[in-house]
DNA sequence: CGGCTTCTTGAAAAGTATCAAATATAGTGG
DNA sequence: CCACTATATTTGATACTTTTCAAGAAGCCG
């Protein structure tokens, strides 16, 4: 982990933020994005919920005091603990932020709606902020399969032809800069 | 609607239940399925999350002051208010059930994934009260396709084999008796 | 510069959707 | 209760999409 301070945890590509049944803050997602988890019996993995910034994760920590889910950072991101003023959690903010999660879920059942290129692009999408066109780091594409039900091969592909169309224009690095590419998302 | 006391109304197959924007309470699911949809801004209905006999559906209601999304009866179906003594709910209840509708919100994800045979396979446990060796009313062809996201010809080529290798077996109904087919699932 | 992982691409196989027809089921009014 | 109609389901044949398997290219790290 790279906390840059233990305030605002900053996690890479792929870390481990916490795990099911250990105890912790909820955190709000300042920027990249998070995937969680639900482990099942058979100790499979099972995508529960993606969240993007502006998202609460772990607000049931509030509630049962433990997490229920697993969380692992989709792409470089940063987290602020939540609520803000370290406490108790406002009136109604904390069913407000359970409400919204379930709002979200609905927006990753679409993710595995439709055809190939249809889906990733949704992805994308909903990576780079729901529409906004702006700068996005894409998980990896076993990550992308794993979300959208689909082969990493097939997730390649449709990057690609995304990537043909100009939808995704891959963004000029400074050379010698390291960390993962980016992508601009056009309209 | 078939709502044999305004107390514990009873919804058949296909019946609105609710609608988003609307004032109302919550409830529990006492038999039978229900589909939950969001409305999106094209006017589309895309699923959300499904509740089976045990689930709240519409906690948000005591949050917000009106559904969120839109409930409809999957399979015949009867509710009950909720919570029970009619007022505020018990504390940290409410949370309880938004924090469960997200684990469900987990489970219908997996509807989604794998292969047809497979999502069938478990959309029908999940209808059946996830595994218990009961009876179950299935939704039409066309709200399984729905929940799978497959056609609803797939679907009824899955539902074929199931019953087929003896997974699905169809009840034998008493002659004369009105309403849907039932099936008894096996482990 | 290797050695490693991740990504990309191709070709063939498998699975699903689509289109079309036949059958079954539910609903309605005689 | 039965015939009739509308709707839902099942099944088949074919087209399309995705997966699978395989190999090569590109990126990352010491």
């Amino acid at each position: 982990m790279q906390e840059s301070t233990s305030a605002s945890p900053a996690f890479s590509h792929g870390e481990r933020i916490f795990e099911a049944g250990a105890a912790g803050l909820a955190w709000r997602v300042v920027s990249g994005s998070v995937r969680l988890d639900r482990r099942e019996a058979d100790g499979q993995l099972w995508l529960a919920n993606l969240a993007v910034a502006g998202d609460i994760i772990g607000a049931e920590t509030l509630v049962f005091g433990a997490y229920t889910f697993e969380a692992t950072a989709l792409s470089p991101c940063v987290l602020a603990p939540w609520p803000e003023g370290d406490g108790v959690p406002a009136d109604n903010s904390l069913l407000t932020t359970l409400a919204g999660a379930e709002r979200r879920a609905a927006k990753v059942l679409a993710l595995r709606y439709g055809q190939a290129l249809e889906r990733v692009r949704r992805l994308v999408r909903l990576l780079a902020r729901d529409g906004e066109a702006g700068s996005v780091v894409l998980p990896s594409r076993r990550e992308m399969a794993d979300i959208t039900a689909l082969t990493l091969e097939t997730v390649s592909r449709a990057v690609s032809a995304l990537r043909q169309s100009g939808e995704l224009q891959p963004q000029r690095k400074p050379r010698g800069v390291a960390g993962p590419r980016s992508f601009s998302v056009a309209a």
